[in-house]
DNA sequence: TATTGTTATACTCTATAACTATA
DNA sequence: TATAGTTATAGAGTATAACAATA
């Protein structure tokens, strides 16, 4: 009987496995070698992390602090205190003053280390950019934008989770 | 000019910005609350690594060969040993002989161990039906049906990097 | 000689705790 | 007293190298 008209809000055995394939394709991307070929291609050694941070930076078009660049990458201040070090000993960050709080610094990307960022990146939206390729053209739209959306649905939910709680 | 019909196969800057969203989800879904309430479903440790092995399983429907694990779970071999080693210390699966081949073993969740995995994977699949709920319906069929050819379509390509070149 | 798996070891990313300086 | 950042330390997850047993 089930087979016939599924009530709207039950579980989907096909969004189950779009979740397992996608969590696979994230683990994937994660470790594996696109990203590596991407750090590769920003012409630096292959510091995943560090280039985390330059991206953030990057993105973001304006100099950040320390906290506000943990905040936008999930993860907590000490990670990002070192990041920024690498990235200084190479030159590819500085830190300037922040004029309306001497306790903090402004995080800004060197020439060199935006334009190591918009390699990187060019890299990667070159390589989906590639893979979208041959979709029709209303599927392509269609995935960025429920993509979008859902993405930003989920990490809302994501922060509830977090705060207060469920 | 550019702003009124892009060429089909251009750079898309809604794709950059997709793709920035998908990989902050990546990162808050990997290390983030969720999946750490779903290990707890299980009602074992927070053992993440593991629960990995006993989904892979689970989801594979038989018994599975350390390499084929492995494979599956795109990891080297020596890191599915430990991990089947500390689920076999809890009788959460055990080795039984491979028939066929004397150098292999098939691992296999205990009764223990699979219902561990179900309660996992139903209270992910119901976090995510109810992140849903309120998208029509048409947008949520689009996005699992793009969402799992996105993900067929990169993996594919993902190994095509891993293999020959490109 | 090639393959399956194990043991031992090391590395990357990220977290927690304790502390300093400024607000 | 609260906040921004740093230093020091620890842990999870995964990789590489060397090896053993079987094919």
């Amino acid at each position: 009987m089930p087979a016939e008209a599924p009530e709207p809000g039950g579980p989907r055995p096909d969004l189950l496995a779009a979740l397992t394939r996608i969590s696979r394709l994230g683990s994937a991307l994660t470790r594996g070698r696109l990203v590596e070929r991407a750090v590769e291609e920003t012409g630096l050694g292959r510091d995943r992390a560090a280039v985390g941070v330059l991206v953030a930076l990057r993105t973001a078009g304006k100099p950040l602090r320390i906290g506000e660049i943990a905040d936008r990458m999930q993860v907590v201040g000490p990670h990002i205190t070192r990041q920024v070090q690498a990235l200084e000993k190479r030159d590819l960050a500085h830190r300037i003053p922040d004029p309306h709080d001497a306790r903090a610094r402004l995080i800004e990307p060197t020439a060199a280390g935006a334009e190591a960022a918009d390699r990187y990146l060019a890299f990667l939206l070159g390589w989906f950019t590639d893979a979208l390729a041959e979709w029709p053209r209303q599927d392509r739209d269609d995935l960025v934008r429920l993509l979008s959306r859902f993405a930003d649905d989920v990490t809302t939910r994501l922060a509830a989770l977090g705060d207060g709680e469920e």
